[in-house]
DNA sequence: CACAACATGCGATTATATTAGCACATCATG
DNA sequence: CATGATGTGCTAATATAATCGCATGTTGTG
């Protein structure tokens, strides 16, 4: 818990940072289209400026333009806002959230089948 | 992505709700508590009349005080905040949110027996 | 090589969030 | 039944977030 740095992050910012996840990198105008009720073009950019001062994103040049990348790894990001929604809202109990997961009727057998073989290789040691 | 309405929270806000919801409901008090970097009890106090106008939260009278409830039910909010965690870090794959989930070295094998169970009934139809 | 299209840097403004203070109500209790 | 502890209502100040505009640089192309 010490460094918890995205539950600092504004709404705006909190935004641009889960388009960055999920797009791995974007440039000022895949934020902006990204973005709900989206600001101008220079807002986006003073946004990432900010964050970029924060230290959550970098970027790099790409031809004329920026490519912002998060910081941290999106996995880790992952897995810390995954054990923060356990935490919250399934009573830190795994076995509350997988069945919110699979509880939607789009879940196929085969992904079901999939998920069986994961926790039958997690067990000790395999 | 309509409603979306956590995504508009600002940080104390969501902060707040975030109590609430691990909490079930919560006092002024409570809420308190439990924030990070905590301001005052006159504070929290506009956050949640703030809240509730929004229509987040509302509250009941226990004797003296005012105990808080989310107005959206627990399991929905989650259902839906876990949904955008699988879609921004985990390519929408169920799949890479289990194993996520599981990676965690204190996960015993009871644990992961009750998961195989909860997975196989969820199965066609049971 | 002129120029339209599209970048960025940076500063200023406006909107929102966050905070605290004061006045007053209620409760429990010696 | 007086009083300290603990509530609430409401208002106002301050800090932070969010926004945009203007000046300027870069790119590609006819």
């Amino acid at each position: 818990m010490q460094d918890y740095r995205i539950v600092k992050l504004s709404r705006r910012e909190r935004q641009i940072m889960n388009i960055i996840y999920q797009r791995g990198q974007a440039s000022v105008a895949n934020v902006l289209s990204d973005l709900p009720d989206p600001p101008t073009y220079s807002t986006v950019r003073a946004l990432l400026r900010i964050l970029e001062e924060k230290g959550h994103v970098r970027h790099e040049k790409d031809g004329p333009r920026y490519i912002y990348y998060s910081t941290q790894p999106r996995h880790q990001a992952g897995h810390f806002e995954l054990k923060q929604i356990v935490q919250t809202f399934f009573d830190k109990s795994i076995e509350k959230t997988v069945a919110a997961l699979v509880a939607d009727t789009d879940v196929s057998d085969e992904e079901l089948d999939r998920l069986s073989r994961l926790i039958e290789e997690t067990k000790s040691g395999n």
